[in-house]
DNA sequence: CGCTTTTACATGCATATGCATTGAAATTCT
DNA sequence: AGAATTTCAATGCATATGCATGTAAAAGCG
């Protein structure tokens, strides 16, 4: 049976580990020119609407992948619309439901951004870690984030 | 020599598991009661204080671990002086500096906290990876974290 | 079926945040 | 040394955020 301090320590130290180095990379990448007109937060949710089919998202689902309250979201998707980037229209499933997608103006920023942002994370990740690493911490972030997420 | 799309896409597919990762585990994180009176922002200001030599640290030093602009870092750090956690007394070596410290109540208090916190990571990452996961994911996050943030 | 409870989102309001700028001390340059 | 530039932190101001609550629709229940 493992120690049960080296057992607390291990895994905070891997939290404290990926925490630092996730504010890190954000620093970085939020200082890029392409989030001028757009912060990253705003482009997170431009990008999590980009990522599903056509039918939209909820706010409530979309708010799962978010940091970031209800209210606040709530919010900032009627400042996205109001720029004419999101579209918010009801659910016919369930009246209390709105259901969120992008414009096309919506859609045509999210790539551009996304492109250059990419472009971005490649320069400052592929320097630091073989693709093999790559590939190892994806799993790693990936199972983790699934098994957090399902409990 | 690889292909450049592939390239492109296991670095962002990286930091997007990373990323996702890091959102989901911090929404739970900061539902616990242990940050009913201190945020996890303010709590991160706590730590990171707490882990430094007794001179104390500069506010720009501490800015660079913290995902926060300085202006906002700067109000932060002039609330948590006013909770009486935190002191902030000029820098002998550089005027236009200043030094913080916590006080003793702040310093009691980040423990506290620091201690339900480390456990509920624990309760959080423990089941979803083993140790040597966890050590790989730290050596990972930390390597790649040191190279992103002296680039 | 009517009544209670729960769910989904929006709003009022106080507070926190970021951008641009200032104030002041240190550093650089000539 | 003196002027120009850079660095560190604080402040004015507009905006974004979160908490508590409101409103309305759906689900649960006797």
């Amino acid at each position: 049976m493992p120690d049960e301090a080296a057992s607390l320590r291990e895994a905070s130290e891997a939290w404290e580990a990926l925490f630092r180095c996730q504010v890190t990379i954000m620093r970085r990448l939020q200082k890029h020119p392409a989030f001028k007109g757009v912060n990253m937060r705003e482009y997170d949710v431009l990008f999590n609407l980009s990522r599903c089919p056509s039918g939209g998202l909820r706010l409530g689902d979309l708010n799962e992948h978010v940091l970031m309250s209800q209210p606040s979201l709530s919010r900032m998707v009627e400042r996205l619309e109001s720029k004419g980037l999101v579209e918010r229209r009801p659910d016919p499933c369930d009246q209390r439901a709105v259901r969120l997608t992008l414009t096309d103006r919506g859609r045509e920023l999210q790539r551009k951004i996304g492109r250059e942002h990419v472009r971005h994370i490649h320069e400052l990740l592929s320097p630091a870690l073989s693709p093999e690493q790559l590939r190892e911490l994806t799993a790693l972030t990936t199972r983790l984030g699934g098994a957090v997420g399902s409990s």
